[in-house]
DNA sequence: GTCTATATAGTGATAGAC
DNA sequence: GTCTATCACTATATAGAC
């Protein structure tokens, strides 16, 4: 297709390099950071040879956003294992693995050439939870409040990303408030299913307090 | 305080154009698409006099969100006089208003110089958001489910937010269904609050059918 | 207030030697 | 596979004429 002159697509270890170069550059200063230059001095190579691995700048990216893919995929993994799979989830929703895919989905808006296979990544992911979730309240009488899978997979992302993307702007105002509700749903999801009637949470397994605050990862300090 | 040479502060009709430029173009491209010469080029004057008017780039970002300060305000208003406050809310957030504010908080990512005031921004129409809704909920007997009210400032930015970032990209997988959700959410807040225990709807008012989805405005055609 | 012209520095990408 | 050198283009910002 877009073969331009020549490119190594082979396993270096230069090339491996370069992309763990620029995937850190993302999370720490977002996807403006990452261009040939820099990820070049980073990676202590001459910028020629970043363009040699990857032939346009683009293409990174998408070996980037590639390369996460068999990562992530074992992490939605985790959904399926967990006791808690709602907690799971959230869990999931708030590691640096999905602030990389925020990034990616604000990096879209500016690269149309690449939008579409970002968006398609993202959605991936997005399938990729609910079937583990769907399958989990099928199995077990995991508590959803009645609320369609889909549409919890849907709030997570949105309020994760919310929480990730406001921190990282220096702004908190009402996260606090936020993260309790969050832990009092987890909680009432995680107790076992009623058998008639709704019964008080069995046995407290956490030593309660208000709740705890403050379990997001930073976004960009 | 930052006066670089020489800059016109007056109410010129210029100033006011090339704001509207730097606006439209944040709104439909992106704010990556507001440079020095492409604003001059839409507004149909030299680029240096984009720069006589605003001395730097960071500046024009912020005189443009000054501008919307007092809009939105008023804008804000509109909880405190609907019928249904949680719906006006709601309705707020998902207008052109609120995506400009979501492409400035986009913005604050890349130029640290202004992420400060812009983050204040983004708090301070959350803070009118509170006062306007917790006034509500105080003189009538509004339904928020027993969540705060600043709880429901933060989801409600959050789902709106995420919906119109993912239908820029062309991703609404879950949409449909999230969107249902908000509405049934609406409906029973808008009924009236009971007086002694759980009664269904009282009128029906509106046809009902499934439920209404794509009613959020599209992002980036 | 608006212009032309230019300074300065950044970018992605390419050519060709080694 | 890696390099040096460079092209072509863009960006913000400034100087000075009108």
């Amino acid at each position: 297709m877009t073969a331009p002159r020549r490119h190594g697509t082979e396993k270096s270890k230069t090339r491996f390099v370069l992309l763990d170069v620029a995937e850190r550059l993302m999370l720490e200063e977002g996807y403006a950071a990452v261009g040939v230059r820099r990820v070049a001095r980073e990676a202590g190579v001459a910028p020629a040879l970043v363009l040699y691995h990857f032939g346009t700048l683009d293409d990174l990216f998408l070996a980037l956003l590639r390369r996460r893919a068999d990562d992530e995929t074992a992490r939605h993994a985790r959904i399926l294992d967990s006791p808690e799979p709602l907690r799971a989830l959230w869990d999931l929703s708030s590691q640096p693995g999905t602030a990389l895919i925020m990034e990616f989905m604000a990096l879209a808006n500016h690269r149309k050439a690449i939008r579409a296979e970002i968006a398609e990544a993202a959605e991936r992911y997005r399938r990729l939870q609910l079937e583990a979730l769907t399958r989990r309240v099928a199995e077990d009488g995991i508590d959803l409040d009645g609320l369609p899978p889909v549409a919890v997979t849907v709030l997570t992302a949105a309020i994760s990303r919310t929480l990730m993307l406001e921190s990282g702007l220096g702004m908190t105002f009402g996260h606090e408030e936020t993260l309790a509700l969050v832990e009092s749903i987890l909680r009432r999801s995680a107790a076992p299913p009623p058998a008639d009637a709704r019964v008080p949470a069995p046995t407290d397994h956490t030593a309660d307090g208000p709740y705890r605050a403050a379990s997001l990862p930073q976004g960009k300090p």
